[in-house]
DNA sequence: TTAATTTAAGACAAATTAGTCTGAAATAGA
DNA sequence: TCTATTTCAGACTAATTTGTCTTAAATTAA
């Protein structure tokens, strides 16, 4: 079981955050993506497809092309990443699987989760690429890339 | 994509507080369960053999058989069930996938995950199936399964 | 003892997710 | 222009998860 995200929204995660590590205007290839975050070539490579299709990317092929981001990094919040691979699913559905579940008719555990469901929430879309990379940048986070 | 825990987890979990709502001593048919909870009735019959074998369930065959609690209501939580069907991993992964991720080397969202991680450790350890049957017992609760 | 009922066990099938491979199209640089 | 590089597209395979089917074994009640 992956816990929370498929692998390919992992995937994904990972390789927009290394996107937006890099100065803006410069393209990355698939190559360094998967050689740096050890993620399978062409899967990623159809991850970072469909990213582009929704606009969170933008690709050029050819010589010294590749991927950036689609759009500003302090625009792209981790949630934008979710939504577009797995879906939003998590923010609606019971966590013990009825399907009745809801405020009115709550499972035993529906108050608890619905808090902490909320606060993944936040933690999804409080905060964007931009300030992500910043803390990425610090030299304790550094070794994920370098 | 499940939401935390495998759709064979969720129906273990539903199966095991409806068995809890039994009054002690009495035996509870598949057939019942996935009638009442709507579950495919082999597939719901491989999990109460898991769990049995696990000891938190027993069973009888023959006429009059089925299953029922493999220990008191008040000794099994949440998480033995999950533990016994998905396993703990959730307990230590990073989130966003990276092998990497601890202490020493957090991802941009260790901290904050590791929070509401431990918040979900708590829900699916602090209450267990005797209280939890006793929450579903109110009115407002029976009908999923009555 | 016999028949009906129920779990036990394991093979099998279907669906989903993850990953691979090949060739085409575009682009940049020599 | 030609070649190397890179994304694009889609078919294909592999692995995992979910679900089905069949038969055996145990048990109970008639």
């Amino acid at each position: 079981m992956s816990i929370l995200f498929s692998r390919q929204c992992e995937y994904a995660l990972q390789a927009v955050m290394y996107l937006a590590l890099k100065p803006a205007g410069t393209m990355t290839s698939i190559k360094e993506l998967t050689k740096r975050l050890n993620i399978p070539y062409h899967f990623l490579a159809k991850i970072l497809q469909n990213l582009t299709y929704k606009g969170l990317l933008s690709s050029q092929k050819g010589q010294s092309g590749g991927f950036a981001l689609g759009m500003s990094a302090k625009d792209i919040t981790l949630f934008h990443i979710v939504e577009a691979i797995d879906g939003v699913d998590f923010t609606n559905k019971c966590i013990l699987g009825f399907s009745e579940c809801s405020g009115k008719n709550p499972c035993a555990v529906h108050n608890k989760w619905g808090v902490m469901r909320e606060q993944i929430f936040e933690m999804l879309v409080n905060k964007n690429i931009a300030q992500m990379a910043k803390e990425m940048k610090k030299p304790e986070y550094r070794q994920f890339f370098d």
